[in-house]
DNA sequence: TCTTTTTTGTCATTTAGATGTCACATATGT
DNA sequence: ACATATGTGACATCTAAATGACAAAAAAGA
């Protein structure tokens, strides 16, 4: 697991270091907001966000950069104005903890967050088992071969689970951004071809809407 | 939202009873651990729990009756103790708030939880269950096989409950757009079919204006 | 390089089921 | 009772999704 904590305070970082890494997490940090951006392409697991920083709000870097990635945060920070709080859990932080701060709490608050992570890793539906780090699709623990747009396109359903999606929202995901636009029937066909291999069961058709993948936990 | 509060002390359930109360949540408490366990079978979407009751341990009635079910819990307790609160997050504990705490935090953390809980929005009106993101319906829990539009009208009853939806208003919203009008007994026809799925009462005929569904919560 | 295999995207066709309208029946309010 | 709004069953037509087959493109092997 990847941390990234964005902090200007030197001891704290240093502390939290320590910390963190006798614990078995990868630990990044950042001094400022600019430091963070450069670095957020190293897909951490979580964040631990400072709010007031050198160089600008923590609050709306969460909102232009993490919020949309889905990154979770934990907010950090000395003001303990209670409305800091309810903002920054209002805006979808995972958590926020005030200093000065215990180590073994804040240590438990992320374990609680990445374990939910962790417990998502390995999507299994039926017979069918999606490692979604190893990028691999096992039905009766057998491993499924599949090209590389089915499985993006299974990847959308095992990250969209119990969401429909429709056709559109699909060809926009797997295929827009390239430019090149494809046809409607297309991803009917990949529907297909991925039933195919997996079998009909897993993909359920929502006639006129889209299609869904349900998990019941 | 349902809400139960399982602590001893009378102050801070009177408290927390206004707070939440003003909130819009519906609130029931309990001052022990025994009623707690009686009170269970009330479905309540969150637990706020007191670790240390008249009649038990706050952590092992999680661990036997909470835990399973998968209810969220929130531990507020007095004992700061770094241990405690370690020790509760482990256990699958969704937050862990200490006395004493500020009204707003403990909202804006409840808020957090049950705002997932949201997303998964499924609605229920009688033996009927609208699954807005899987929409899915099903009646007695089971699928009820809806066409693509009689479930879009649907969907438009119930994201307007407790409104009366003109048939023009319908043709409006799932026709219009497509350009071809549509004959207005058309819009009868769809609302019989859909009765004969579900039910006649569920949804009610206002005569003159237009059709409407009830939702008490 | 050239050859072979796999992947990708598009057709045309099939199919089950959905859709929209009619003519008539019934219910409701005054 | 009357007028009007709503409900109903039957019907012809239409459509979304599934499918099998194919050529172009890309990747893998030789």
């Amino acid at each position: 697991m990847k941390l990234l904590l964005i902090e200007d305070d030197i001891d704290i970082t240093n502390n939290l270091k320590l910390l963190l890494k006798e614990n078995n997490y990868e630990f990044d940090n950042a001094y400022n907001i600019t430091e963070g951006i450069n670095k957020l392409s190293n897909n951490y697991d979580l964040i631990i966000l400072d709010i007031s920083l050198p160089d600008g709000n923590g609050f709306s870097f969460y909102k232009n950069h993490l919020l949309a990635k889905n990154i979770p945060v934990v907010f950090l920070t000395a003001k303990d104005d209670e409305d800091d709080i309810v903002n920054g859990l209002e805006l979808g932080a995972e958590d926020y903890i005030t200093k000065p701060f215990s180590s073994k709490e804040l240590l438990a608050r992320i374990k609680r967050i990445l374990l939910k992570k962790e417990k998502n890793k390995i999507i299994e539906i039926e017979d069918i088992k999606f490692d979604l780090e190893k990028m691999k699709v096992t039905k009766n623990n057998k491993e499924v071969k599949l090209t590389s747009l089915e499985l993006k396109i299974l990847y959308l359903f095992f990250t969209n689970l119990n969401k429909v999606i429709t056709r559109e929202s699909i060809i926009e995901n797997i295929w827009n951004w390239t430019g090149n636009d494809v046809n409607d029937n297309t991803v009917t066909v990949y529907l297909k071809r991925i039933r195919e291999k997996l079998g009909d069961n897993i993909i359920i058709t929502v006639k006129g809407i889209g299609y869904r993948v349900d998990y019941e936990k």
